[in-house]
DNA sequence: CTGTAATGATTGACACCTAAAATAACTCAG
DNA sequence: CTGAGTTATTTTAGGTGTCAATCATTACAG
């Protein structure tokens, strides 16, 4: 950013510094499609990623493991939490730690099978999770502002032929 | 995984148990096209990452680094590597570490300005980068072989739209 | 010149993330 | 009952990512 002084991040990405710009005009059309796909999702997060942080000095991981819990009253086991979040089991062992830690969850025991931890929301995680909720869907409707109804449509059909693709081929 | 021992993952996200599927049906579009890129996103690059792991003993942000230093035959600076790969310097720093002792690229200080690095790919790089990048165009074909050309066309339009608007509202 | 600000890169502390190994509890055929 | 196999979770080791602090170098006003 450094020799850019005073160049907003528009200009500069409308001048072609960033990856997906730059691709060779001669790279075929999927490869483009994917690094536009990769550069919108990294620019939306980074940008919901900054927010939360200097917001509610909170992470993307353990807000998106309270929307899960949110969702489901009753709770989720520890698996369930990691097919849902789409990481591995560990790495919700980490981010429940921390959420624990922070008195937004509680792992009880499930009564019936001593393996299994049952984790949900307490109180002060609900209220807590409904208020980052309410401003988290602001800031991405404002992100996707520059699109009107019909082309959120469309994208939305699109990605999910996409995505049914992606998984249906995935092994 | 456990529960449904014996169902494809398809079936399972054809069911509904991934984190966009399951959004309310309440929750707006704008939210639910967010959740949709995300998921697509995620699942192209852990596919993407688990194969060049795999196949190549290699990780995505060093195949990145590769490929900007691919397209620049004088090389570049950390900065400009930092501002390409969209991620911070320190962050370059350990990823050119890693490169550097596996061969395939080498730091040299520039004649004019000793704070400065040229980073620049070895004839190894060179040759070790051609060989993975033309597999990975391969399985990113693979990957959206569901959308037709004129979807293809459509998407990186609409996608185009977006980020222009991102970019645009990100101060 | 000279000191002060700006710039390029690295470092350190910490959060995430994965794969693979380890641990603990459950299941069920024999 | 028993032991082999399965399932749920945690642990470990290592790469990736951020931010803030630091260090060396350069630029530049006075």
């Amino acid at each position: 950013m450094a020799q850019m002084k005073g160049i907003t991040v528009a200009a500069a990405q409308a001048a072609g510094s960033d990856r997906e710009t730059r691709a060779c005009a001669d790279d075929h059309q999927a490869l483009r499609l994917w690094l536009r796909l990769l550069t919108c999702t990294n620019l939306i997060e980074s940008d919901v990623r900054r927010r939360l942080s200097q917001r509610f000095s909170f992470t993307l991981p353990r807000f998106d493991l309270m929307a899960q819990l949110d969702r489901c009253p009753d709770g989720l086991t520890m698996s369930e939490l990691s097919k849902r979040m789409m990481v591995t089991g560990g790495n919700v062992t980490g981010i429940t730690d921390q959420v624990e830690r922070e008195g937004f969850v509680v792992r009880e025991v499930a009564p019936n099978d001593r393996r299994v931890f049952r984790v949900r929301l307490t109180e002060a995680g609900r209220k807590a999770f409904a208020e980052m909720a309410a401003e988290h869907e602001l800031w991405i409707k404002d992100l996707m502002g520059g699109l009107d109804d019909a082309e959120i449509t469309q994208l939305l059909d699109l990605l999910g032929r996409l995505k049914s693709h992606v998984v249906a081929t995935k092994p």
